[in-house]
DNA sequence: GACATTAGTGACGATTTGTTACTAATTCGC
DNA sequence: GCGAATTAGTAACAAATCGTCACTAATGTC
């Protein structure tokens, strides 16, 4: 048995700057849209993530809300970290430190100010390189949590039809689904009821409105899964 | 339509204090065990999470491989952040921003220095309130993405038997796991390979070992789950 | 050698899931 | 007005998955 040398390390906090990185979603047209800054005169790249450094002893979700509302008039719906960055990845702000928030903005809420623009997330401009890996971390995280999270009721109004939830969700998995498999299985989660309206778009059958108000219903208690993606 | 307001806030950074926090996990004694360090005297609890601040441009994740180290002897062989947090809770080095990294490392690798130790993770001293919040994210985390991640092999050595594998989910499940059904998901995961050792464990017949080694597959392209948890 | 103990598997029934094919309600074009 | 086109919603079948039980296998203990 080897003796157990003392504890080596000298805790100490060290003063850094720090910033709050927001990747806001929303639907718009029939793509998965990013919000995105103008940046100032001379910067390296012409648009940026909004960002900013939260106040004394703001909550780091809390400094995310106020940013989006003050590009968008509307509090998104929902935070979610995506992580912190500590690397050499330059920031635009040159924050030493950056935390990326994704922040969801329900279908149709809010309009930007003069200096912020939607970008579908397929086509996005050149971003600082440190905004380029938080956007992309947001990406996979959204589509890691969508099935424990209530990610996509977030990016639709309260109410909706049923087609809507299946659009996104297909948005954010980036596939197609089966109406039938999706419905039923909506159908055995209790996640939504639905209400006495119709929406009527265009052509077609009318479509009933659903509100997102899950049951509490018992833990599944299944087996493991071994989802691993190992690609 | 309104007209769209300009941009009404000018990013700038702001200096702050900032933690990492590790919260080192590793199965002992049949529970799962978390590795405190002894807090100096005068501090407010006599046990604490290791922490230390980053050095510069240091990865967070390479941050929380130091710290662990030093405490070890050994870097445990998986990190994952657990969210960044800025509240009003304390932290023993009253940092302003601490971030959560949970490291896991294998059942019976390294040796707490002298003022390090384990503990059941179900009966922990007193903690400073930001670290008995990021203990208890830590956990939830961990739960939430064990099918997913492969976080149960991080905690056990390079070869197991398909009972310890076994034995790691019900431990970070919390919940007993049936023996034909979990090894049956296994088999269909690809997951492992066995090697053509075996061991024997005292009594009872001897077990094969195994090793994990993931076969890349394709994307099972499964309908969506549903899964969130609303309780 | 009987028995306790742990490892590992076969098989059955119940449930879940992917898919096809249908019915229902509306608008559009003529 | 009326059929075609379009979108909503559902029934039902076949295949795959899952929970469980019951068994066989290999070891140590007495």
């Amino acid at each position: 048995m080897r003796e157990r040398p003392p504890l080596p390390v000298k805790p100490a906090v060290r003063r850094t700057t720090l910033a709050v990185d927001v990747v806001v979603l929303s639907p718009r047209d029939s793509a998965l849209a990013l919000l995105l800054v103008r940046a100032p005169a001379g910067a390296r790249e012409r648009w940026s993530l909004p960002w900013d450094a939260p106040q004394a002893e703001e909550g780091l979700e809390d400094t995310a809300a106020r940013i989006a509302r003050a590009l968008l008039g509307v509090t998104p719906a929902f935070f979610e970290q995506v992580g912190a960055v500590s690397d050499a990845k330059r920031h635009p702000g040159d924050a030493n430190v950056s935390v990326g928030i994704v922040a969801l903005s329900p279908l149709g809420a809010g309009q930007p100010v003069a200096d912020a623009e939607w970008f579908p997330i397929s086509a996005l401009p050149t971003l600082a390189p440190r905004h380029r890996a938080i956007v992309e971390r947001a990406a996979a995280v959204v589509r890691q949590r969508v099935d424990q999270s209530p990610l996509a009721f977030r990016l639709l109004p309260s109410t909706f039809t049923l087609s809507d939830l299946q659009g996104v969700y297909e948005l954010l998995l980036g596939r197609r689904l089966h109406k039938a498999s999706f419905r039923r299985a909506l159908q055995a989660s209790y996640l939504v009821e639905p209400t006495d309206e119709w929406r009527s778009e265009g052509r077609g059958r009318p479509a009933q409105l659903f509100r997102f108000a899950p049951k509490k219903r018992r833990g599944a208690r299944r087996g493991v899964r071994f989802d691993l993606f190992t690609e």
